[in-house]
DNA sequence: TAGATTGTTAATCGATTAACAATC
DNA sequence: TAGATTGTTAATCGATTAACAATC
């Protein structure tokens, strides 16, 4: 067997798309599928996703295509997907709120086990069954637990000393709702939700639309 | 002067994070800043901000750097935000609302100005001060007010056909916060808002901490 | 068998970085 | 003036695509 290279990011990026592909398709009763039509699913070219693929090892069958249900199993294994995931989520705006409610992260393998807030009005309510804890409580909680992936959903001025609280505490990979970049070590991972600029980036085209 | 090429894609995503740390140094009472000190600030090399903002024109002084506030009119020009720009938002669970209650649209140039549902109950109430409008009113709407940015907050299995008569209305822009990939006509921009997908690339990696 | 589709290599394309003359 | 930093070009790096032998 070939020594195998290490993936490149974009590369991991795009699995959690595939295996999402392929669960729809699954609740389709669609049982066999080629690059060619999970590509067109998910606007990827076929050989992308054989390219994607040959990063992890061998999952098809020539002439045939891959079975749905297999693959699917190779991808969440290879993203760590066959075990669940314990999240601590800091910030409970009305977007901390709904992220806490969002049915979608209990039924992909992602279990939010603290909610923090410095708020003392809110700490000691329920959101979802769990309750609000005091953010002076944070660190204790994650080293008790073990947490490794942190949300952070506090206003931009508090972000980075969060992020800075998180990490020290033994945080390992960051979800940013905050407006902001952080300044992290190198071994913490950290990605961003940012609509405001994403929608920032389309007005850039729309301003141009229908112009000389 | 140079005839200037077009920018690809990536720079005009960069643009928003440029324009936005320019905002928080304009706060901080800084009002010149070189490539060096901007592109620490938001991890980025200083070669590529400078590259980067060379597709537009010439914005900084040789030996001083850029003066702030003018840098962050031109970026702004750029990307529209010289303007305000109408929003429509579909779908109103805890997301939505969220959204709508979202401050850093309205202070960032994004007007919400309809938001429409299915859910008889919701309709009529307010939130924000905007009314929930009948999802069977929004083409009209659309085409009334001329917005062209929608923002789409309902289940994956309504998406598409959201953004179906989103499109067929006029909508030129979406941002989609439903876990699906939307098949949209190439003159219609598409991004995606998905924290699931964005966490399962990371488990990735915390999968393969502390392991041989 | 004939047709289809994989896995992989090589070619292409595009984005990032390094380097430096120009100049404030 | 000397030092700093831009704008731009060329070199490098990395990602995508095309092509095809292998094979189901």
């Amino acid at each position: 067997m070939e020594r195998l290279e290490d993936p490149p990011d974009v590369v991991i990026r795009r699995l959690p798309l595939y295996a999402r592909s392929l669960r729809y398709l699954l609740d389709e009763e669609i049982h066999s599928v080629s690059s060619q039509e999970l590509g067109e699913r998910i606007n990827v070219t076929a050989a992308q996703i054989r390219k994607d693929l040959s990063y992890f090892g061998e999952f098809g069958k020539q002439g045939i295509g891959y079975d749905v249900e297999k693959l699917l199993n190779h991808i969440e294994r290879i993203l760590g997907l066959d075990q669940s995931w314990p999240v601590i989520l800091v910030g409970v705006g009305h977007l901390g709120q709904a992220i806490a409610r969002y049915d979608g992260f209990h039924s992909q393998g992602l279990r939010i086990v603290g909610i923090f807030e410095t708020d003392q009005h809110k700490i000691g309510q329920k959101i979802a069954h769990i309750e609000i804890t005091d953010y002076a409580l944070m660190p204790k909680v994650i080293r008790d637990t073990d947490v490794r992936l942190g949300i952070i959903a506090v206003p931009a001025a508090e972000a980075q000393s969060v992020a800075d609280m998180l990490i020290d505490s033994g945080i390992r990979a960051i979800l940013c709702y905050a407006p902001i970049i952080l300044q992290t070590p190198d071994d913490v991972w950290v990605r961003y939700i940012d609509p405001v600029a994403v929608l920032h980036s389309m007005t850039y085209y729309l301003a141009r639309e229908n112009m000389p």
